[in-house]
DNA sequence: CAGATCGAAACATGG
DNA sequence: TTTCGATCTG
């Protein structure tokens, strides 16, 4: 035991009591274990983020390790937020000075701080991949590409693929075997060039570039071993390649006298939903290999759901080949059967979920606040919101857009920081001519090719265009340039005098006419727009309130001033969730998200909705084994969001951009034990002489051929505006508007009590003519 | 030359 | 259904 066992504050062994009491055998093993590397292989729902706090807290308390050792990293700032708070109750307020974050804003705070080293300023932008793409685009332009083959998306992919997996621009063209390779190269090569001369790293330059810097300078990676004796790592089963090495650089190997840290990661490769973006579950995998003396520890007892349901997630996830064998259990009995249903269409499906969610509340058996909808792809979203609000059920749809995305709080950022980095380029030409100031394309190219040949930043050639020495330029160009230019001068001036960022931002604001223009529209989105700016002056005036009043204790040299606009723009570009999950028993609305969203929630009552072959797994995956795993992981990470009640749903025809098309089930229901499923409705019994089970889906016949051309033989039920009709499910109607040809019809009707309804008139529909 | 209009593509997302 | 880019027109 350790020397600190017998602290005078608390009585002997109470707070290491209280710090393992209520802790399984294999937890405790976690928390407890000293020394090597270990890998701490978390199923979901097994009491991850409990093992991670009481794992940093024991350290503190029991091992005397001091918070500045510590460093713990998450991926998420809602994982870094709640980890902190969670330490915070355990330890109190010397939780403080550990190291909490997310790579990326771990990353930045040791490249703001060893800058110099690298030859940059600190003071650098932080490109997202809107930038990028927009840089991406100028460069391409640049080199002549052809939009159409080399679009700046897929370039962006690639460049950023490479950048994932360390390599340079120099490496990638020798690599290069292709055309495509060769094009990505050039562009990757003149994109790097473009953001160091806007003083700007891009997201996936923060790792890459840390990596560097710690692999490069020996002294600066010696700083940081002394100082962090302890890494621990969340989510393990998502790091890529540039984010593994970061550990392993991070840890050290004692090579320079310094001992390597101890390592704890803490993952789960069977919720590992990221390989398109670069995560690969090798690292998780591969962990012993990587590290030959590292202890692993499996955590298999689930105290979220019931066992119906683990069964479930078990026999979905035992499908996936080349599998660690996991399986989940729990004690809090087999509850509910799975509920399953299939729909007429997406619309049906909707009305399905509304309708149990109405009875589930009615009956007392959950609230709003427990109950999540999930789905594959955000635009199936719309329907539950269309019904939703018919019904009048409070709900709120998370991810989607943004607050940080959405164009017009993008726009007052880019002023910000056009003020903050003058050599942003990419945010200087995004507000050039926005709002519109008679600076169009022509005049921006001129100003372009003449910074491009001077070799000086776009700024400066702004303010060469303003005296006359940019060829090519009108002068109405000229004199809107010039006007553009003293306002930033006079914006500047605010910002030099150090004035608040909210002061700044009401500023932009009003001198550029932005919130103006936005207010005379009659474009009720415009409305909206003029909502959230003001929206991100209240962010911007609380951030200098709070930063005022709340001084960090462990201050870092070279890190922006608290409450500054430098420190503002940092946070806004590495958080970016001004919309977050809904605290699910305080703000008793159902939730609805995509089940990438889902991960790491969880809610008594969850419905999983499109288990459709195309919608979920999606149409890109069917093909391709890998891409099949990782839908199939989804699948259980939707599953195992569940806590009481699981709803499994499915629509015979779904429309996708206005095109229906039928689909047959999901084979992930197939993969479900049927003895687990109530099926409430099943699949229409069709005129095939094999007769389908009694199953929604029919898992011991072979599966019938895809129905997709199965609606373009059934003629389209002719529908008048004022007919007369009956539908199975809503009653007698009135038909208000038709619209569409043939396959594509719809009409709306009024359902009377039922509300107003838009169907699609193709068969199958229970709708007749009376 | 700048603003408007038309047309194609998108489908999951952390920082 | 929306958003970005190319083409057309005042």
């Amino acid at each position: 035991m350790s020397a600190l066992f017998d602290l005078p504050a608390s009585p002997p062994s109470s707070r290491s009591a209280r710090l393992l009491d209520d802790l399984n055998p294999a937890q405790r093993r976690a928390v407890e274990h000293a020394g090597s590397p270990m890998l701490v292989v978390a199923g979901a729902g097994s009491g991850k983020t409990r093992v991670l706090t009481r794992r940093i807290a024991h350290l503190l308390s029991e091992r005397g390790a001091h918070p500045g050792e510590i460093m713990a990293i998450t991926f998420t700032n809602k994982a870094a937020a709640e980890m902190k708070e969670r330490v915070a109750d355990l330890v109190g307020p010397r939780a403080r000075s550990m190291w909490v974050s997310t790579f990326h804003s771990m990353c930045v705070r040791v490249m703001r701080r060893e800058a110099k080293v690298l030859g940059m300023s600190s003071n650098f932008s932080i490109y997202d991949s809107d930038d990028t793409r927009r840089l991406i685009t100028l460069v391409a332009r640049d080199l002549d590409l052809d939009p159409k083959r080399y679009p700046a998306r897929t370039l962006a992919i690639h460049i950023s693929n490479l950048k994932n997996e360390l390599v340079d621009a120099a490496t990638a063209k020798d690599r290069a075997t292709n055309d495509l390779e060769r094009r990505v190269a050039e562009v990757y090569e003149s994109y790097q060039r473009r953001l160091t001369e806007s003083n700007s790293l891009d997201f996936d330059d923060l790792i890459m570039r840390t990596v560097e810097l710690l692999q490069d300078h020996p002294d600066v990676a010696e700083h940081y071993h002394r100082r962090f004796k302890h890494v621990l790592v969340d989510e393990y089963q998502d790091t890529n390649h540039a984010q593994y090495t970061l550990v392993r650089e991070l840890v050290g190997t004692g090579s320079d006298g310094v001992p390597p840290a101890e390592l704890c990661v803490v993952g789960d490769a069977d919720q590992s939903i990221y390989a398109f973006r670069g995560a690969t579950i090798r690292n998780i995998v591969e962990f012993e290999r990587d590290y030959p003396q590292a202890t692993t520890i499996l955590l298999e007892q689930n105290y979220r759901s019931t066992q119906t349901i683990l069964t479930a997630a078990n026999a979905v996830i035992s499908r996936n080949p080349d599998r660690r064998d996991k399986r989940l259990w729990s004690d809090l009995g087999d509850g509910e059967k799975i509920v399953g249903y299939v729909a007429d269409n997406e619309h049906d499906e909707a009305q399905f979920v509304a309708n149990e969610i109405d009875r589930l509340v009615d009956s007392g058996e959950a609230n709003n606040g427990e109950i999540a909808v999930f789905y594959r792809t955000n635009n199936q979203s719309r329907v539950f919101e269309e019904i939703f609000i018919r019904l009048g059920l409070p709900y709120k749809v998370v991810g989607g857009v943004r607050f940080y995305e959405r164009r017009e709080v993008r726009d007052a950022l880019a002023y910000l920081r056009a003020l903050s980095n003058p050599d942003d380029t990419v945010s200087l030409r995004r507000i050039l001519n926005v709002p519109k100031r008679g600076i169009g394309d022509r005049a921006e190219a001129c100003v372009s090719t003449y910074a491009e040949r001077e070799r000086i930043g776009f700024a400066q050639a702004l303010r060469d265009a303003v005296v006359g020495r940019v060829p090519m330029l009108n002068p109405r160009s000229r004199n809107a340039i010039a006007g553009f230019v003293e306002l930033m001068d006079e914006l500047g001036v605010m910002v030099e005098r150090g004035d608040d960022v909210a002061d700044i931002l009401e500023a932009v604001l009003e001198r550029t006419a932005y919130r103006a223009e936005l207010e005379a529209s009659d474009d009720p989105q415009d409305h909206t727009r003029v909502e959230n700016l003001n929206e991100l002056v209240t962010v911007a005036r609380e951030f200098t309130d709070l930063g005022t009043a709340v001084p960090v204790p462990d201050e870092d040299e070279g890190l922006p001033a608290e409450g500054s606009l430098g420190a503002f723009l940092e946070r806004v570009s590495l958080v970016a969730d001004a919309d977050s999950v809904p605290d699910a028993e305080s703000d008793g609305v159902v939730t609805l998200m995509t089940l990438h969203t889902a991960k790491g929630l969880e809610y008594p009552v969850v419905f999983c909705t499109g288990w459709e072959d195309g919608v979920f797994p999606h149409m890109r995956a069917l093909g391709d084994p890998a891409e099949l795993s990782e839908e199939r992981r989804l699948a259980y990470v939707g599953i195992t969001r569940a806590q009481q009640r699981l709803y499994l749903s499915r629509a015979l025809v779904r429309s996708a951009w206005g095109q229906p098309s039928a689909n047959p089930a999901s084979r992930f229901l197939d993969e479900i034990p049927a003895e687990l499923v109530d099926w409430r409705r099943v699949e229409p019994r069709r005129s095939a002489p094999s007769a389908p089970t009694s199953w929604g889906h029919s898992s011991s016949s072979p599966r019938p051929a895809p129905v997709n051309n199965q609606w373009k033989d059934t003629p389209a039920i002719k529908l008048d505006v004022g007919d007369r009709v009956t539908h199975d499910k809503y009653g007698l109607g009135r038909v208000v508007a038709v619209d569409g040809s043939g396959p594509r019809a719809t009409a709306t009707i009024d359902f009377g009590g039922s509300g107003t309804v838009r169907l699609m008139l193709i068969g199958g529909v229970p709708l007749v003519k009376l």
